[in-house]
DNA sequence: ATAGGGTTAG
């Protein structure tokens, strides 16, 4: 009973008063432990019930399985499996359904498959349980083909097994497969239960299909399933990914009414979400508001502040973060690191990069190089960046590769965007945005036969360059916006607000930037030009369709534009709006035409 | 025969 209510204390208190204990008891009190992530307690009983004399039996391994594998000890878990193998026990479906998920998370699938075919010999395979386990641990070995012969071959598909494929699936990359198994499912009115969703919703806010995860989220609750504690924090990363704030709010209000208030999950994708969507201080709130924040809470935090250039609040919550006696991991490092290099901060860049190894015992890796490439390389020291590549311990990829190109644009230096290039193009020669990158400096530098070269290239690769488009929301609804795309309901009155404005800057000042409409010499970029680049587009549709002062919050798929930066910046102040852009390095936050970056970005 | 152990969603 006590066990029974997580009372592992009066359990204890009963368990050490009792004149004589049983192999029942002692299996009790170590799966209790086991339950409750106290490992190293479960292990000792372990050992203390043989010099009590007391043989564990099935029962008692199984619980110590279960505890090793349900606290990230995989490599304890399969050992001890190994070992109970050697003492003569004959495992059945709870050892089998304890080990396979430890075996799945070590990816070990030749154990993975022995374990199949012995469920197989042993008659097993009716075992619910043992099915979905084996579901799970081919799909984490990345062993499509044998998940999918287990589901083929049983005959009687139990709801659990379902989840584990479909997660199977999607783990594999094979969302569209899964949803269309799911839907399929879903019309035969098969009884698919709150797991189900949530997996599924998780699988499309985790692969960019983020309108679907939230048609999703309303589609369960009209087919009567409640969404629980861990569904909300599948569906809010859906919310950030597009800046959809009015429904993260909405999904954040749904949370509280439903009592989750101190649930860390939830906490966590909450920060992230105001976060995305630009409000930084009602992440900070969430934050506060947190009982028990742990390193993904903390991360996520600290990630908002870096993400939006704040690089002294960055480092404030870092420091808060050790005091609090929290350590921090590699990705806390990567926030540190990139909210320097936005900044230009390379003394405390090199600062927080040589900590790394020496007080926190952790090796840099590759996004750490990348983050001191742009740091260095962004405030012009270019040599120094492209000797850190020269010596890295192992191959740079193509982030770090892009890092320097990207900033030997902004510097316009021919000779090591070169070298950036010709080591970028084969690790990524699908990648639009390089060859640009590089005709661009061409360009900027009047070589018009190489900027043609590149160009040729491009096209010959049968490459054009990535479409921008942004996206915002308005009320409900959030619009996506498709540079040089006439096809927004309200394009007309858009395009005359901007040729409004366009009037109003030109008096008080306001040029072009032409440098930039130059090089695009497409017919797809110049109707970019004659529209306007999406995020003007996007940003003059929330004028439009807001009310006086209200804030506007835009995200883009590309880097903004020096052009764009600037009109947006006039709007700023023009129309009393405070703009808040995310693109894919960072946020801009436009007010009184100022903005968060100081112009370096 | 019964006690004690189990899978799938973040």
């Amino acid at each position: 009973m006590y066990l029974k209510c997580d009372r592992i204390v009066g359990a204890r208190k009963l368990f050490d008063r009792m004149p004589e204990r049983d192999v029942v008891v002692w299996s009790a009190m170590i799966a209790g432990y086991s339950r409750l992530g106290l490992v190293d307690e479960a292990r000792g009983l372990f050992g203390e019930m043989r010099s009590c004399g007391v043989e564990p039996n099935l029962v008692t391994w199984n619980g110590m399985l279960a505890g090793f594998g349900n606290n990230g000890l995989y490599d304890e878990a399969v050992g001890m499996f190994r070992v109970m193998l050697l003492e003569g026990f004959w495992p059945d479906g709870s050892t089998v359904s304890c080990v396979l998920p430890s075996v799945g998370c070590l990816e070990d699938v030749v154990m993975g498959a022995q374990v199949h075919g012995y469920v197989t010999k042993q008659g097993l395979i009716c075992d619910k349980f043992v099915v979905s386990a084996l579901l799970d641990m081919y799909g984490k070995c990345g062993f499509v083909k044998e998940m999918s012969r287990v589901f083929d071959e049983v005959e009687e598909m139990e709801i659990g097994s379902l989840n584990a494929f479909l997660t199977g699936l999607s783990r594999n990359g094979m969302v569209d497969a899964a949803l269309e198994v799911f839907n399929r499912l879903k019309d035969q009115r098969v009884e698919l239960n709150v797991v189900t969703w949530t997996s599924v919703i998780a699988s499309c806010s985790q692969n960019g299909k983020d309108f679907e995860a939230l048609e999703l989220f309303r589609d369960m609750q009209a087919y009567g399933v409640e969404p629980n504690a861990v569904t909300i924090p599948s569906l809010i990363p859906a919310c950030g990914n597009i800046s959809a704030l009015t429904h993260g709010k909405e999904i954040h209000c749904f949370s509280l009414r439903k009592g989750i208030f101190d649930d860390v999950y939830v906490g966590s994708a909450l920060i992230d979400m105001y976060a995305k969507c630009g409000r930084i201080q009602l992440s900070r709130r969430c934050f506060d508001n947190m009982l028990a924040p742990n390193l993904v809470s903390w991360n996520a935090v600290i990630s908002g502040y870096a993400m939006h250039g704040k690089a002294k609040e960055t480092m404030e919550m870092f420091h808060m973060m050790q005091q609090s006696g929290q350590k921090p991991d590699s990705i806390t490092f990567t926030c540190i690191l990139s909210a320097c290099a936005q900044n230009g901060l390379t003394e405390e860049g090199w600062h927080y990069y040589n900590s790394m190894s020496k007080e926190h015992g952790i090796e840099p890796k590759m996004e750490h190089y990348a983050c001191m490439v742009t740091l260095l390389s962004r405030v012009g020291k270019l040599e120094e960046a492209y000797s850190i590549i020269k010596e890295m311990p192992f191959e740079p990829d193509a982030c770090v590769w892009g890092a320097l190109l990207s900033s030997c644009r902004v510097h316009n230096n021919l000779s090591l965007g070169e070298i950036a290039a010709e080591k970028l193009f084969p690790l990524e020669p699908a990648n639009p945005g390089n060859y640009v990158l590089l005709s661009n400096i061409y360009a900027s530098k009047g070589l018009w036969d190489e900027e043609n070269r590149i160009r040729e290239m491009m096209k010959s690769k049968g490459l054009r360059k990535n479409p921008g488009y942004s996206w915002i929301e308005v009320g409900h609804k959030v619009h996506m916006l498709l540079a040089g795309d006439q096809s927004h309901p309200q394009m007309k009155d858009i395009l005359e607000k901007l040729d409004k404005l366009n009037m109003e800057m030109k008096k008080s000042g306001y040029l072009p930037k032409t440098n930039f409409v130059l090089q695009d010499v497409e017919e797809q970029d110049k109707e970019q030009i004659l529209c306007g680049h999406s995020e003007k587009l996007a940003v003059v549709l929330g004028l439009l369709n807001t009310s006086p002062g209200q804030p506007l919050q835009v995200i883009k798929n590309l880097r903004i534009c020096d052009d764009c930066h600037a009109v947006i910046k006039a709007i700023s102040r023009l129309e009393g709006r405070e703009i808040y852009i995310r693109d894919t390095n960072r946020f801009h936050h436009i007010k009184d035409g100022v903005c968060s970056c100081g112009d370096f970005w």
